[in-house]
DNA sequence: TCGTTATATAAGCATATGGTTATACAATTA
DNA sequence: TAATTGTATAACCATATGCTTATATAACGA
């Protein structure tokens, strides 16, 4: 076998992590810390669309940050590591210190714009 | 204060994640677990044109996951907090696990799209 | 079997993203 | 001061991304 090269990890952790660099996929991926959830039950408490939510689920599915169980029509997604809670826990646990920067990064701004004069009295006040 | 909304934290808790979503981002984050570096060190390290890595490094320092301290005419870079490296090192530890499954995500395939093959023979050989 | 419900996929669009080249700015040195 | 070196920013482009609507597939119930 092969050496996975260094180039190739850091494309595939990057896919990796994409997980979790979308709020819908996050918040998947934030329901399921709950336990397993049909794929209705997500849609419902996202408020995300059934296409929209089928389609981060089989991406999450994919990189391997959830796992299906088959119950009769009804599929049940689930976190498929612990790790995965993990990283969860840790990126509410530095958003909380970090999240002032954040408010304030230029990049990725697009859709939090509308939201940066409320979010800055939020952290500010 | 009024408390952050879950929608607010969602979105910048993905705004977070960003940082270590990218290939050229993961790859400075990875040169940084080694230590504080200057801007042309990280550019040497990960073979990203200067203004790229300037960029991403603006990102991910108004992300708050690197910090900067001027020493005359360099900039030196350094993760910020102890929880940047623990995200970088159960990132590592779960592609480990998960590669497989991540190697055959036909999502945000683009550019591994020519190392499919390749990947494959790792994981499986 | 037929209709209904649960989930997945396809096509298409508006927009975000990452990269390049060119250039600005800042600090050092001759 | 002028030239050089280190870093940041701007403008632009090709492409990836996420969402919506429409539709397919699958399992169940009448």
């Amino acid at each position: 076998m092969v050496a996975i090269t260094d180039k190739t990890a850091l494309f595939t952790k990057a896919k990796l992590m994409r997980g979790f660099s979308d709020p819908s996929r996050l918040s998947i991926l934030e329901t399921l810390l709950d336990g397993p959830r049909k794929v209705n039950e997500i849609v419902m408490a996202t408020g995300l669309s059934q296409p929209n939510v089928s389609s981060h689920l089989s991406c999450l599915r994919d990189c391997g940050l959830v796992s299906t169980q088959s119950q009769g029509k009804f599929v049940i997604y689930q976190l498929s590591d612990p790790r995965v809670n993990e990283i969860l826990n840790l990126s509410s646990s530095l958003l909380a210190d970090v999240a002032r920067g954040v408010y304030e990064c230029t990049r990725y701004e697009p859709e939090t714009k509308l939201l940066t004069d409320l979010s800055k009295e939020q952290i500010n006040g």
